[in-house]
DNA sequence: AATATAGTGTGTAAAAATTACACTATATAA
DNA sequence: TTATATAGTGTAATTTTTACACACTATATT
């Protein structure tokens, strides 16, 4: 950590923060949603959206206005992950950070507005090929992509990153590009397909110059079902 | 929440804490460890074994000091598995807690002994019929609960509450105990040495009235190994 | 010494899930 | 019309999972 970032800022006693690791995909690409500092320390550095939070809110409510305020987005589905509480992971003092996570559909992207002053601005950033990030957040973020590559084994998360009509190939891209493995188109499919949570459209893709391809969507209730199922009726 | 617990303490603006839920395993029962609080706000209720964070801590050790504080002990290897920050959790004010579990063994138990006076006692109780304890802590504990069960099926955590000398019988127990139900026997055996990482010794149960069982033991080097191949030779 | 008791230890066949693998179909662009 | 780029499809072999019942053995009891 560089010391001189220490210089003539207040000292933090015991502060907690949140710092946010949103996930995009675009283009058969994963990416991550970063900011550049305004505001010492690690200011003009890039760095995930992440702030303070108030003595009035919730963890989920601060994640939530958090990203909002740095970010532009809101609404988002955000699960808290780890925290991380090394004693000087902060240049200003004791500061421990709740991550946090969420899963996002990036179709024909409005342009990302910070609210305040504490991000310069926002922007999706490929997941391989990470910056230099400010504090420890190369480390937050590779703790939250092992999480949610673990957990897309058994959730269905995949779907949050995809608009709601996709393609199987669509599908089967980002699971590949999660688990960073090629998978059997074939097998894929059967196995997809087999679960049974989702609804073939009567709709093909448009615009492409090639065969198009039907589309699909992700049945939750179909998918409730299911996975209520393997938690109650155990044998 | 009990509105009068508030009177009189003093406010905390931020504070970080800890509290631990950890498991043992004895006679075929899984319980956990509570002790009685010895100090406002709760005093004498029952409670997991939880305290305040120091400023110059890392959360980490933080939790493993604690754990020794109030209960007398130490060594184990805990790990955090959520963190609780609602804003009126805690009467005197604003405290998010990080909470850890740990599995341990519970052979032949020394008495537990607080080493402070937060705690008046410490001591084991089933997870089946849990009292009401004190702040969130039965919310904790159900989070932990459902977590170690997940883990179970991914990780080598059923050997840290064994003996380092078991029987398969045991093992099909403590896992009968952790997920709830009834394991088939001969399937339970089968799949369980064709991992390759259970070793059989030539020695036997000894003081029991019926026919003595063979005992085992767990392979940490073997299993490293075949872990590892599960997450680097990926197809 | 015989017997009761209580848990140990073992095998197989059927069903289900997973894997490996290659060609034809179709939409657009040139 | 032809080139190109991706969509869409089936099967056999292998592996994994499941369901299921009885003989064995050490001790305790009579």
């Amino acid at each position: 950590m560089e010391k001189d970032l220490e210089l003539n800022l207040p000292k933090f006693e015991s502060v907690f923060s949140i710092d946010c690791v949103i996930f995009g995909f675009e283009a058969g690409e994963l990416k991550i949603l970063l900011i550049e500092r305004n505001e010492d320390p690690y200011k003009d550095w890039l760095a995930l959206p992440g702030y303070i939070v108030k003595q009035d809110e919730s963890l989920d409510d601060a994640a939530e206005r958090i990203l909002y305020e740095l970010t532009g987005l809101r609404g988002l589905h955000m699960e808290q992950f780890h925290t991380f509480g090394e004693v000087n992971r902060h240049p200003q003092g004791r500061v421990i950070t709740v991550a946090y996570y969420a899963l996002l559909r990036l179709n024909g992207q409005k342009e990302l507005k910070p609210i305040n002053q504490i991000a310069k601005k926002a922007f999706w950033h490929p997941v391989n090929d990470l910056p230099k990030l400010g504090f420890d957040h190369t480390d937050i973020f590779k703790t939250g992509f092992n999480k949610i590559r673990r957990r897309l084994g058994y959730q269905p998360i995949a779907f949050e990153l995809l608009p709601e009509k996709f393609t199987l190939t669509q599908l089967q891209s980002l699971y590949e590009a999660i688990l960073n493995k090629k998978l059997d188109k074939r097998n894929f499919r059967k196995k997809m397909l087999s679960y049974g949570f989702l609804k073939e459209l009567d709709e093909k893709q448009k615009g492409v110059s090639y065969r198009a391809a039907k589309l699909y969507k992700f049945d939750r209730r179909k998918y409730s079902k299911i996975f209520q199922n393997d938690l109650n009726l155990d044998k």
